[in-house]
DNA sequence: GATACCATTTTGGGATACCAAGATGGTATC
DNA sequence: GATACCATCTTGGTATCCCAAAATGGTATC
């Protein structure tokens, strides 16, 4: 593999599991050297990550994109707006076993399952969900979305029952998908994304100062 | 303005206005001299076209992607989710001038306006109203799903018929969003979108001769 | 002590040099 | 004439160099 992907790889995974925290400077040259990659992949990646949203030009510099609650309610609409049209593709097709491989991933979450793990299958159940489809473009819209809300995910506070609820309602989905009840999986999905979008505006704005105290820049809404 | 935003936008314009085909092939070197910028910034500008879905790789060099005809399909539905999404949005706002503003643009267009502008204020009519919206994710969505349309809007032969169809349509469309009849709008405009592509898809499918001969790649259905 | 000013450093943007891999084209062989 | 093979050229990827501008920090002045 080219150094030049691995270079965007890696940052990318740097900033979302907040080794960089959002908010925090960058510097070309400090990439450069923490990867021990020369400058054309570092400006490759950073390029790449700004169309991501995660990072941003800061006048003449990059910066970490802070966490912007305003633009978290934003995504949450445009993610209802695509994936409850995705969902009801999906439920049109008469080939619906896709949704059987997505329950099996979340069966493989129980209670000896890391937390890395539930997030990134929390993520996955949508971005997967949406690849179901077949339109490609409502895939990526979805898979990018998420990918935005990664790191606000990662900074909620999420107790055991808010878990639970969570993958009660991805199973409820994926009930009325699997048998073609594509108003009924739509309501399941937005009554989902939109509870999903309360619960964790509200955390991360009542951990605001928490996360401040931790050197995260997180923009009111 | 920096030589690097200069050279994006000409190459682009390069691209929307079919001066150089879908299907070239680009070589980093030709853009370079082509432009007088180094590669540095000529690197940049594919990344970022490449983002915007106007270029693609082909192997280890470049291409200008292809009229892919299945694509415009999809986009299509894709449209239909976000445009529908953010017009639903703006019926349910407080403030709906912006509206007016958007008339205007569509009446600025007559007998004796160019067909360059025709094509530009068709686009410009679905940018602006979902960037009523607010929502800048459905804005940018739209704006991005225009730009990829744009050259197979630029290559259907579109009769007066089509183009006076088009702008009553559209005006209807404004018509149901000022009243704030969302219900309304949101039928309206899904119409519009699944007859364009209707249209738009016949058009070239029946064209497809005519354009390889003039040099176009367009990618069946 | 605060502030205006200037030298120095650092930074991102651009240009150029170099390289390995792939495309090209000609040639020798059958 | 077709084909296998090899020298050459071209290409994208990478590294390095240069530059103007902005940030930095120290200093002199009030």
């Amino acid at each position: 593999m080219s150094q030049m992907q691995s270079v965007e790889k890696q940052l990318r995974e740097m900033i979302l599991g907040l080794e960089i925290g959002p908010g925090e400077k960058l510097t070309e040259r400090w990439i450069e050297s923490r990867f021990g990659a020369s400058r054309t992949p570092v400006r490759a990646a950073l390029l790449r990550l700004e169309t991501e949203g995660l990072v941003g030009r800061d006048g003449r510099g990059w910066t970490v994109s802070p966490i912007n609650l305003a633009e978290l309610e934003q995504i949450a609409v445009y993610r209802e707006a695509v994936e409850v049209a995705a969902l009801r593709l999906t439920c049109a097709l008469a080939d619906r076993s896709g949704v059987d491989v997505i329950e099996a991933m979340l069966e493989s979450c129980d209670g000896n399952t890391a937390r890395e793990e539930w997030h990134r299958v929390g993520m996955d159940f949508h971005i997967e969900l949406a690849r179901l489809s077949g339109n490609e473009f409502l895939f990526r819209a979805v898979r990018d979305a998420m990918t935005r809300l990664s790191r606000a995910r990662w900074l909620e506070v999420r107790d055991e029952a808010a878990l639970a609820r969570a993958w009660a309602e991805h199973r409820a989905i994926l009930a009325a998908t699997r048998l073609g009840d594509a108003d009924e999986a739509a309501r399941q999905l937005s009554a989902h994304i939109v509870g999903s979008r309360y619960r964790l505006v509200t955390s991360l704005a009542n951990d605001r100062r928490g996360l401040r105290a931790r050197g995260f820049a997180v923009v009111a809404a």
